[in-house]
DNA sequence: GTGAAAGCGCTAACAC
DNA sequence: GTGTTAGCGCTTTCAC
């Protein structure tokens, strides 16, 4: 038998006091009771197992206590790793989060945000799948909640957005790989379909200059990655190093330069950018930079909980990230 | 300004019927309600753009509409292709899925427990994070929804269990190095403190014999598989075979090994337990049991989703994994 | 400082 | 087949 749900009114009439009452110590008011009343609605309380009913909550209030956020996948680790620094965030604010994969796929992220927007959540971050094609159902989200864009932007959301400093980012990867001796610099990204991989790639031109090659392929995956690299080393370009748009490609690049016999860091240095934990299982690990994830997660709750509409606003704000130096870039002997 | 909510009254008023029909038609019984009106009402109700407040339903009906899945950790992409197969078979069955992150922490997996039964989730599937000290707060919550483990177990959560066939795994992994010529097998597991983990290194032992070399370490991380096999390295024993418990355990014993120029398969092959994408990234790629997930989310939410209080009964269904070759056990040749 | 009562948006008896 | 109405559990005026 599913036991009874505990009511308030059951620790009202226990405690010998109204609904009311009992109401504002347990969740509204506190101050304005008698102390010592509210200590024996607390004791009852705690006596008799109460838990308020989130939904009745819900109703009543307009308020969830919920945040949600929104990845393209959860089979990306540095999505999960975002994940979880935006549940640590919603933890500390008394808050819960929920996640919601759209495994990228804009509709599935359309449906998700329309799910969430039913009264699920008070606020949304999200990571968007597309530059091109997510805008229009997050314009129909912001409309119903606050709702911020992480990590990537799309072209017509209109909210505010927290993400990398990819330029900064960029000079960061290329200044450590020249201090290391490498001149001939290649870059492999994915298909711009994200905003953050179209400013990467800008910068890179920008940086490394006109010449650099550039290999572009069609999504973020480890094969995508192994594909790269064979069509690098089929091209006759000679380089010495290689920067990845994302991890799952940096990967897929190393399995195939290790299997051509190509060494690294001797030949080809190597460096990545979302420093989630596949780069350390690859040998040698490889050096990357490394997303302010926490403060990513701390400016957009602070921007969707706190005071204002400040989300409202359609902006940018690039955070600065680290760069956590391993193997696959030691400097040449 | 946030849009006003659209509400079934406005529904109703605009298709000139009562809030009755018109939730009948959008939700309860459309059968019940002439075609003509019911065809109007959804004309209407598209046309405003309505959408059920999810709390006020759930707060009348009792029902959320929504499964909880509980899991260890995210950063195990073994739980995330679980979290996914669920996902998928909740969609089917028009339900939401609220994924829910342990952090392999059991003060945390209570508390998501203890939210998740306030009211949010019809049902829950959990992965337990300790089969010792895991059981308290699956009763409670049990208590209060139906509620089954999957691929762990706790030893008192007093529930159906649907877990991989440890038994059979390890035997077609054992069965399958011989095949390829390896005959001194060890085993590289984490502690006991899951029940997968002590019904895997129990079978180890007794199929491989009592005298094969066990590794124990004291975590699911690949840092632990780098220590371990650093030991069994050190050990004077002689080996040709490593069976990892884990995913991430073999990813760090693979990578230990590539470093001590111990050649995968030609000295040393190497199975594992989870395939995950983890080892298709290495070189050789592993060999690994594929457990079925979407059998096991099938099972799962058939069972609590499905008539009767089957998932109530304390049981243990065991679902057979099939065999994922790859090159690190590529036979002597 | 405390209680009575209204009402959040929805569905399900119950009447017609 | 359709409408009227009560009420899910909670918070919050409003009156005292």
């Amino acid at each position: 038998m599913n036991r009874q749900r505990v009511r308030l009114i059951d620790v009202a009439e226990a405690a010998g006091v109204s609904r009311a009452t009992a109401s504002r110590v347990l969740s509204g008011s506190p101050r304005h009771v008698d102390p010592v009343l509210a200590e024996r609605v607390w004791a009852v309380a705690r006596r008799i197992g109460y838990r308020p009913h989130v939904s009745a909550r819900a109703l009543r209030t307009g308020q969830t206590g919920t945040i949600g956020i929104v990845v393209p996948t959860l089979t990306n680790p540095y999505f999960v790793a975002l994940a979880e620094a935006f549940a640590g965030e919603s933890r500390d604010r008394g808050a819960d989060l929920l996640i919601a994969d759209s495994r990228n796929d804009v509709e599935s992220e359309a449906a998700h945000l329309r799910r969430l927007t039913d009264g699920r959540v008070d606020a949304i971050a999200i990571v968007p799948v597309s530059y091109e094609d997510s805008g229009a159902a997050l314009v129909e989200a912001r409309d119903a909640v606050p709702l911020a864009q992480v990590d990537r932007r799309t072209r017509d959301g209109n909210t505010a957005a927290i993400v990398l400093d990819n330029i900064t980012g960029v000079r960061l990867l290329i200044e450590h790989l020249r201090e290391a001796g490498r001149e001939r610099i290649a870059y492999v990204g994915a298909e711009t379909a994200s905003s953050s991989g179209a400013e990467r790639l800008a910068a890179f031109t920008d940086i490394a200059g006109e010449h650099a090659p550039v290999t572009v392929v069609s999504e973020f995956s480890t094969s995508a990655g192994r594909e790269a690299a064979r069509h690098l080393l089929d091209s006759t370009t000679d380089i010495d190093a290689i920067v990845c748009g994302a991890d799952v490609l940096a990967v897929g690049v190393h399995s195939t330069l290790q299997r051509s016999g190509v060494s690294l860091p001797g030949d080809i240095a190597l460096v990545s950018f979302d420093d989630s934990e596949l780069l350390e299982l690859t040998d040698p690990p490889i050096t990357s930079l490394s997303p302010p994830v926490g403060e990513i997660a701390r400016r957009t709750t602070e921007l969707l909980m706190g005071e204002g509409d400040a989300w409202r606003e359609p902006s940018v704000e690039r955070l600065v990230p680290g760069l956590a130096i391993r193997e696959s870039t030691q400097p040449h002997r």
